[in-house]
RNA sequence: GGUUCCGUAGCUCAGUUGGAUAGAGCAACAGCCUUCUAAGCUGUGGGUCGAGCGUUCGAAUCGCUCCGGAAUCACCA
């Protein structure tokens, strides 16, 4: 049996391709199969040569030689049987093999702007944001936004049809503090008297509850109560429920209080988010969400999965699954937090025909959401699994979690403006923005000042914890949003004079030409592009995009920096570096639109 | 106490379907702008990958034990 068939095609060729020809080889070698899976071709490390790297360690037990030894002859083997392989070198178990300069060339002039070949065509339902109608939104919540809106973006890059909703928390006992502490306190205030954001004033009166009601109970503890007769007892807390009872009974007057709150607290995330840039397909509210699910909890009553207790409460037993049991509506009938997911979940699932359902919160929250999944298997949901819950890490400050309550909060728009400020300070420190309007500058650092802060915390894998320190702040050279911008506008720059010089960027450029390391190594990371894009969606993970982005912006920098592209004498050469130039300006610009980055033609 | 997650350079983070000598940035120090934008580039120093044991030809990556930190275990959301 003949297996030498030259490739033709230097498309063809992918990791998978070499996959394939390494298991013919020792088919043909050693005569017998492998799983494909077995084989792992990983690109070569740099202080070796070669573009590819196959372990042959795993491979020995069938050759039965030394690792050398079958190292070499399946690099002979593939090296008579793929065409565009160049040469190889053997060190130890590892087979390097490097590729000739016209297959890298090839490759870089297939590169499609299309993405991604895997057409997913899920339909994904993704929540994210879900804030309190109680205080302003703050770094916290910035993550969150944050991750929610590349998630999406990633989502949708991959084929998906996804729907980005917000499930506003505009009810329950912590909003009628806010709203209590305005009556008592507030002097018919308003965002427009005060001159504050509405969402900020909100807050105040949220944090003025929180210290009255401190006082009254420590006034009852010092006349003898205990710490939780206090607590439970203090005048305010006792007015807060009864303002809560009202509310449920539709009362007018506190609805009214209650819409006009709301309202000024809308206005004022409206701003927020447009900062941001933070949009969503659809908004739910809670106050119009929290009586769902009870059906769906009665009827498992009758089904018999779910508990009806003494007391008339109704739990689930998730005990054999190794959590505890999980109250579902209270003795009085009333239904809690997990109630209203049940049916937001039921409601969504039917309304979005959703394969895939994610929700961006909190990994304070995991332990809710493993409940609420196991709670829908019992009630009998299979697409109980369809759920995800995308937990993200706390943001912590140098001395440790931020508490609204207390007022150790960085407020969201307090950081945004202070990016702008640090951006346009150094902009004007290095003389970036002489010659352009009021406009454009505003412009620029409006783009540099969000890249910085949406970047840094981005680029950190969403599950972990992460610690931003105000004092240090963020930075604005290294590994940041800014360097990478720069580079998109240096290579903007670059294309702008070729522009001028008469020099086009053709699409695609001859092959014979010889290409340096860093050429090289810039077109294996643009090639790489799709599987970097699909990687980040099947690990809802944006960092994967930021971290390849800076790894091909810092590899273009060294080559810009190297090698003048203008002045390149050989018009083939230099028709390829401006192609090169043009693709990775593109990658730069695609990778920052799934991390919801702006990049600025200047700066 | 139970469950889950985390521990990598002084600091912030990459790297984990097991692979070669563990990488970046910041900070420190030393260089590079009559040359396409120096928000850039180059170099130097900096590590028992929390500790130990095990599995393996091979462990930061997998398993067990321990140490340290976080979250959670509501008729709150």
């Amino acid at each position: 049996m003949l297996y030498i068939c030259k490739d033709k095609n230097y498309k063809m060729i992918t990791e998978n391709y070499i996959s394939n020809e390494f298991c013919k080889a020792i088919n043909n070698l050693y005569s017998q199969n492998v799983d494909i899976k077995l084989v792992q071709v990983q690109k070569t490390k740099k202080d070796f040569n070669g573009d590819y790297t196959i372990n042959v360690f795993p491979f020995l037990k069938i050759s039965k030689k030394s690792p050398e030894q079958t190292a070499t002859e399946i690099g002979n083997y593939l090296k008579d049987s793929i065409s565009a392989v160049s040469n190889f070198e053997v060190i130890k178990g590892f087979l390097n093999i490097s590729f000739s300069n016209s297959f890298w060339v090839n490759k870089l002039n297939n590169i499609s702007n299309i993405d991604s070949e895997n057409i997913e065509h899920q339909n994904i339902l993704i929540e994210y944001s879900s804030p309190n109608t109680n205080k302003p939104l703050h770094l916290g919540h910035v993550r969150n936004n944050l991750i929610g809106h590349s998630l999406s973006e990633i989502l949708k890059a991959n084929g998906n049809n996804v729907t980005k909703v917000n499930l506003v928390n505009d009810r329950g006992i912590h909003i009628c503090k806010s709203m209590l502490a305005w009556q008592k306190w507030g002097n018919g205030i308003t965002p427009e008297k005060a001159n504050k954001k509405g969402d900020k004033l909100v807050g105040d009166f949220y944090v003025l509850f929180d210290k009255e009601y401190k006082k009254q109970v420590a006034d009852l503890i010092s006349n003898g109560k205990t710490k939780e007769e206090a607590e439970k007892n203090a005048g305010l807390i006792i007015e807060a429920r009864e303002m809560l009872k009202k509310w449920e009974a539709n009362d007018s007057d506190i609805f009214e209080l209650w819409n006009k709150m709301n309202g000024w607290v809308y206005r004022g995330f409206e701003q927020t988010y447009n900062l941001l840039g933070i949009t969503f397909d659809k908004t739910y509210y809670e106050s119009q969400t929290y009586g769902l699910g009870k059906d769906a909890v009665l009827k498992g009553i009758t089904t018999g999965t779910l508990i009806k207790k003494e007391d008339n409460s109704i739990c689930a037993d998730l005990t054999t699954e190794g959590l505890d049991e999980k109250i579902l509506l209270r003795s009085d009938g009333t239904s809690v937090y997990m109630t209203q997911d049940i049916g937001t979940a039921i409601m969504r699932k039917k309304e979005f025909n959703a394969d895939k359902m994610i929700y961006v919160v909190g990994n304070e929250q995991i332990y809710h959401f493993h409940a609420l999944k196991l709670v829908l298997k019992k009630l009998g949901y299979e697409w109980y699994n369809s759920i995800f819950h995308l937990s993200y890490g706390m943001v912590e400050l140098p001395e440790g979690k931020m508490k609204s309550r207390e007022g150790t909060v960085v407020d969201a728009d307090d950081l945004i403006q202070e990016m702008f400020d640090t951006a346009k300070t150094i902009s004007l420190e290095l003389g970036k923005l002489e010659g352009l309007t009021e406009k454009e500058i505003e412009q620029i650092i409006k783009i540099v000042g969000l890249g910085a802060l949406k970047y840094f915390i981005l680029k950190v894998d969403p599950k972990k914890n992460m610690l931003f320190n105000p004092v240090e702040s963020i930075d604005f050279n290294g590994n940041t949003g800014p360097f990478i911008q720069y580079t998109y506008a240096r290579i903007k720059s670059v294309l702008r004079k070729a522009n001028d010089l008469g020099f086009a960027v053709n699409k695609s450029v001859g092959e014979n030409i010889e290409i340096n390391e860093i050429e090289k190594s810039i077109i294996k990371q643009i090639v790489n592009y799709n599987n970097i894009v699909s990687d980040a969606a099947n690990e809802l993970n944006p960092s994967i995009i930021a971290n390849y982005i800076y790894m091909l912006a810092k590899d273009y920098n060294l080559f810009y920096h190297d090698y003048s592209i203008l002045k390149e004498e050989n018009e083939e050469k230099r028709n390829f570096k401006l192609l090169l130039s043009d693709i990775t300006a593109t990658k730069i610009k695609n990778c920052m639109s799934l991390l919801g980055i702006d990049v600025p033609e200047r700066m």
